[in-house]
DNA sequence: TGCTATGTAGGAATCATTCCTGTCTAGCAA
DNA sequence: TTGCTAGACAGGAATGATTCCTACATAGCA
């Protein structure tokens, strides 16, 4: 989804994030792809427009979005942590080839929850469901190396 | 789950592991507990009843252990890698406050499925569903810190 | 317009994990 | 039972994503 930069600066003030150059990049940057990109993605794409942005402000800056909700941190094993500009709820399909991140949208997943006695006194605040599989083009490169599925 | 030796050897050489005393060690270790220890927790824990173990080993053979389907890896943020010597299709409760991961047995969330149209085309292999939020104690401490819920 | 709390750049530090290397040994076959 | 060899072990070095540190810059406010 493309944003203004009116809108960006609307939200942050909405959300008590101090309006930057850096900032309104690297969320516009989140918002307007649904790759789900490493911090390390995020910082190569904006370099480009802003030559001198450094990596630590991309993790301080990703660490202020997060904490204001305005992101999501992703986790998927422990490659790197992957950040996500949609912030309603939604779950992932993950590809163990290529490391490529699907929305799954999906409201029954979103409505599941824990019986009191599964929950052992917890207060579950969230859940998160992820399917790990092969995508279509991972699935045909495997298919070039050994001729049957693994 | 106490297991004796004859076991775990037997479980190897179904799963054509070699056996080594180190291995019988940190299986054994991690198919006693129900803590979901990281492979550091592991390496101290091991190294009390054998002061030459390296660190490396526990990494390598929890390596070796998985690649078999004898231990699973949970992963919980981009925190150290729990280990889980649960192989059974389970999901997991987890602490934010204090990190414990809780086991979470129900055959509902073992049967999701995606729908064709959601899956895009993936071989769907497994998924996982994570429930977060804070254990009763975790609760209690918060409690005392600050008078109400954050 | 000036003050100050906050953000930024760049480099150093951290630390879980992986890699490397020189022994050692489990498992197999003679 | 013995000897061979692929694989395992210990210890230390290297890696790399992330965090920490510090001096300079600037957003937001009065
Ligand atoms: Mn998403
Ligand atoms: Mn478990
Ligand atoms: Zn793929
Ligand atoms: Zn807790």
């Amino acid at each position: 989804m493309k944003l203004d930069p009116q809108d960006i600066e609307a939200r942050f003030r909405r959300h008590a994030v101090r309006v930057t150059r850096q900032r309104a990049a690297i969320y516009a940057a989140l918002v307007e792809t649904t790759s789900h990109p490493s911090a390390d993605d995020l910082y190569r794409l904006v370099k480009r427009q802003q030559p001198m942005m450094s990596r630590n402000t991309v993790y301080y800056t990703l660490g202020v979005l997060r904490n204001a909700g305005l992101i999501r941190e992703v986790n998927v094993g422990h490659d790197m942590a992957r950040y996500d500009g949609n912030v309603s709820l939604h779950h992932h399909l993950i590809c163990l080839g290529c490391g490529q991140i699907l929305d799954v949208l999906d409201e029954d997943l979103n409505r599941l929850q824990l019986s009191n006695g599964q929950a052992r006194g917890f207060d579950v605040l969230r859940h998160r469901v992820e399917f790990h599989g092969y995508c279509v083009s991972c699935q045909q490169a495997e298919r070039n190396v050994s001729p049957r599925r693994k």
